[in-house]
DNA sequence: AAGCCGGGGTC
DNA sequence: GACCCAGGCTT
């Protein structure tokens, strides 16, 4: 007797077309759209990133007008987003697409995963939503739907289980490249929605009748967890310079954290702060007040923030070793900063004392 | 293989 | 607080 359960695939684009998303914003059929959205929602949930791929599209709507416009105007659509490689390597992938691929947007993964932060999961989802490619994602998503239909135990982070959930996702695939979309959405959505991280809602998955996790009862413990560690943390003092109504900002390195958004000069100590004004800015200070103390946390350490207010006494006129530039409020905000950062300035707007009547 | 890179949602 | 999110790149 043959086995009259469906194949995952037609089960998954049944499940997918009735019940699965259809109305977000990047579901239209071109790569380029699809393709911002792919990179705005690496490691980004889909609530955090509509407002950002609005604005982005709005202002940049064609590659081309993505790969014409100055890098600090995308950091600045890209501020408060995180993952801040993602919009320099955007950039430079449109750049690239204008170049080497006469502006239209390439039509294979392999040739995708050429530009710039496009990995094997994303140049897939591209190439499968845009030209019905025949070839899987592995998402966060993806991970924990099939860890646990398949029983794999072990952290899909590491190596050895990685290269076991792309060989599974490979011989999952639908046949027809017709079903590719509807497939890979599919994934996306089951992970999104009923195949939850805690309390699945097993009742209603069309892959319930041979989940090994489901039937042995273990969707608690699969997808196996990360193995934690403790994470260091750091401390610096965050400088609010003012002088004549603006504020001293400072642009970052391009590699690095925050890397080439406009930052406050940072000093390691409060004691080094009036050697590092006048040595790195030219610039004699007097102290004001010291502000609460913010803690920010990254994924990999604590940032402990002591904001220290500054005003310029004196002026030496002193080349820079570093590029800055001096903000009126209302232009700071509208750069691309670091969150903390325009947390702090917004701040000082309430304590009438940094950009107020002394300006 | 392990570390680096943000910020926020969720429980 | 812990954990994770439509990951990719560097070392």
């Amino acid at each position: 007797m043959t086995n009259p359960l469906p194949a995952f695939a037609d089960r998954l684009t049944r499940w997918q077309r009735a019940h699965g998303r259809h109305d977000l914003p990047w579901q239209t059929d071109d790569p380029y759209r699809v393709w911002l959205s792919e990179i705005m929602l690496q490691q980004t949930q889909v609530a955090t990133v509509i407002p950002y791929y609005q604005r982005f599209t709005t202002s940049f709507p064609t590659v081309a007008d993505l790969a014409a416009a100055p890098l600090d105007a995308v950091l600045a659509h890209w501020a408060g987003l995180g993952y801040y490689t993602r919009a320099r390597n955007l950039h430079k992938a449109a750049q690239a697409v204008v170049r080497d691929f006469g502006g239209a947007f390439p039509r294979t993964a392999a040739q995708m995963a050429t530009l710039p932060g496009i990995g094997r999961s994303t140049a897939a989802a591209i190439a499968g939503f845009c030209f019905g490619e025949l070839t899987p994602i592995l998402d966060g998503n993806v991970k924990r739907v099939l860890t646990r239909w398949a029983g794999v135990d072990g952290f899909p982070g590491e190596k050895k289980i990685e290269n076991q959930l792309w060989t599974l996702a490979e011989a999952l695939l639908p046949r027809s490249s017709s079903d590719m979309p509807a497939f890979t959405q599919g994934m996306m959505d089951l992970g999104a929605s009923l195949c939850s991280r805690s309390k699945p809602q097993c009742a209603a998955c069309p892959l319930r009748a041979d989940c090994r996790a489901h039937i042995e009862g273990r969707t608690a413990e699969l997808p196996t967890r990360k193995p934690k560690k403790a994470v260091p943390e750091r401390s610096t003092v965050m400088l609010l310079i003012k002088h004549e109504g603006r504020i001293l900002l400072e642009k970052r390195p391009p590699s690095g954290i925050w890397g080439g958004l406009w930052s406050l000069p940072e000093a390691d100590s409060p004691t080094a702060i009036a050697t590092l004004c006048r040595a790195r800015f030219g610039l004699e200070v007097e102290s004001g007040d010291t502000l609460p103390t913010l803690l920010h946390v990254f994924t990999h350490f604590r940032l402990s923030i002591t904001p220290q207010v500054l005003r310029v006494s004196a002026s030496l006129n002193q080349v820079h070793e570093t590029e800055t530039q001096w903000f009126q409020r209302s232009e700071a905000l509208k750069a691309g900063i670091p969150t903390p950062v325009r947390k702090l300035l917004q701040m000082k707007v309430k304590q009438a004392d940094l950009f107020g009547a002394a300006s």
